[in-house]
DNA sequence: GCGACAG
DNA sequence: ATCTTGTCGC
């Protein structure tokens, strides 16, 4: 998993990346929501554990995994090197697919317009709303203290993404529409599917990602 | 040059 | 992200 990201290699991947901003689409979201699925990775030595959790009516209804040698470090605005992979294998072994998926990090509050949540929107070609605990750019006068106050990410002049309180008195959550979703319907969408700080879908998703880690490194 | 920096 | 137990507080 060790690797050098200098020279040609970074410019291919700021090549690629771009490639997937100019695919980008934020448009009013107008399908049913019906199906939420969450998806999160946990890293072991050398393996990465993806999982999939898909919910209706805040029960689940389907849980995959997989497991794949990790191929890259962690780089600030990079974060699909790492993992993209494990999210797109274990979404290929869902039987009933989402009709959004939440996944952790952001959508386009991004450096580059494309974090992970923009890219697994483009290469599945489906709703994907970015979730993430920390803000990678941008800047937000914080919102009310109630569950539901949220106010708006801005970065170079644009709005982004909010902040969304999904906890009394709890740090929010980033929210930035990832691809083929809308800021509105990407709030909504994480506010009813939050029991607690992170959505069910990806809270679960991360429980289940850490313990197939431990199955498989202790 | 210094600090910031999804997970 | 991961290394790690108990503990303060709603």
């Amino acid at each position: 998993m060790e690797r050098d990201f200098s020279g040609k290699i970074s410019e291919r991947i700021r090549r690629a990346q771009e490639s997937i901003r100019k695919r980008v689409i934020i448009a009013p979201y107008t399908g049913k929501i019906e199906f939420i699925g969450g998806c999160d990775v946990a890293f072991g030595e050398k393996y990465a554990y993806g999982v999939c959790v898909v919910m209706k009516e805040g029960e689940v209804v389907e849980e995959v995994w997989v497991r794949t040698p990790i191929e890259f470090q962690y780089i600030p605005g990079f974060f699909f090197l790492r993992e993209a992979k494990p999210v797109l294998l274990a979404w290929r072994k869902l039987l009933v697919k989402p009709d959004v998926l939440i996944i952790d990090g952001h959508g386009i509050a991004h450096p580059e317009g494309a974090g992970l949540a923009s890219h697994t929107g483009v290469v599945l070609g489906v709703p994907v709303i970015g979730c993430a605990k920390n803000l990678l750019v941008g800047e937000y006068e914080p919102p009310g203290e109630e569950r539901g106050s949220w106010s708006s990410v801005f970065y170079k002049g644009k709005k982004v993404g909010e902040a969304v309180r999904t906890r009394d008195g709890v740090k929010p959550v980033f929210v930035s529409p990832g691809h083929r979703i809308d800021f509105e319907t990407s709030r909504r969408v994480v506010l009813k599917t939050s029991k607690y700080r992170i959505p069910e879908p990806l809270r679960l998703a991360d429980i289940e990602a850490g313990k197939k880690r431990k199955i498989f490194t202790s």
